[in-house]
DNA sequence: TGTTTAATGATAATTAATATCAAATGATAA
DNA sequence: TTATCATTTGATATTAATTATCATTAAACA
């Protein structure tokens, strides 16, 4: 986590900007709530909590700024809010996402899986491709689990039901 | 075009709902601008045009509608604007997108090139797809010819140009 | 230490999208 | 045709996310 930071704090330097204590606070909520998918509002909120003289102008600027140096990833996924993801280290591309159309829910897909793809489409299209957003809308594991306990349960309670018939 | 329009027409009265005249101007215009990618305001200038009578909420409502029946698909480029987009005639998934980040050109690709990836995503994520979204970001081939020829006119002006060793 | 520049916080302004509601339209049945 | 009822519309108000503005503060500098 201090070492993950500290090279934050390079790039940021890098690209002479320094790390405030309101960026790096910025930086903490978003490291320690890496699976979340939160949106600006969000991690002000959650900022506050440890600083709470901070503005919600400054979460703003600090989440464009990282989303610059490609620290995180600014993602859409379909309301009308922009998410912050942080990058995996040394990532070339951006990951992929699992959304829920029932649930909610937000799964992530480290693996690339597109190497094949962009290939062809580097050649065919003739497009030199720099980074890339790929979100799949289905029903998440979860809840088809759910979905057969449900069916389960109903055939314990009406062992005649034949909906399958 | 007309018979494309039946088709349409029929969708939304197999779900109850009618083909009005701004409806039908709205549709209108989406077919005409197959090939671009219309954000809501976008549409309601070009029906003016053709229905000046009409508001901006019933274009929000309609291309609302048309989304739900899958007439069209909504998608999000990372400006904060939805844009509205023709789903090809069956088509089981909405198509993919190729966007400059030079010259802001958006292209399509029509062809699936998903499937295998899909196949390995239901299967090991235990997830099942419904729609998906996939853009990728980078250089048109328009902007890397322009660049050829930039370069191009820079070796004849300065044929002992050495900036290649 | 004074001086310059970068960053911040409060808040105003902008913008996309949605909600509200009275009026218009359209289909339906007497 | 006319009365009736539900749907759709247009104008406009409202909401919500994001960006712009600007005076103040903090940091780097020399
Ligand atoms: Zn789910
Ligand atoms: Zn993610
Ligand atoms: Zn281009
Ligand atoms: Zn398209």
């Amino acid at each position: 986590m201090e070492s993950r930071i500290d090279r934050i704090k390079k790039q940021l330097h890098g690209a002479s900007y320094k790390l405030t204590p309101q960026r790096e606070a910025t930086v903490r909520v978003l490291l320690e709530n890496e699976e979340d998918h939160l949106s600006a509002e969000d991690v002000y909120l959650l900022v506050k909590e440890k600083a709470p003289e901070i503005g919600l102008a400054t979460v703003y600027r600090t989440l464009e700024l990282l989303t610059e140096l490609k620290i995180v990833d600014k993602i859409n996924f379909g309301d009308g809010v922009s998410r912050y993801d942080l990058r995996q280290e040394g990532a070339a591309h951006f990951h992929h996402h699992l959304v829920c159309i029932e649930c909610g829910a937000v799964d992530e897909i480290q693996e690339d899986l597109l190497e094949d793809v962009e290939a062809v489409v580097e050649k065919r299209w003739n497009f030199q491709i720099k980074d890339h957003r790929l979100t799949f809308h289905g029903i998440c594991w979860r809840c088809t689990e759910k979905h057969a306990e449900e069916k389960n349960k109903e055939n314990v309670n009406n062992p005649n039901n034949n909906e399958d018939f």
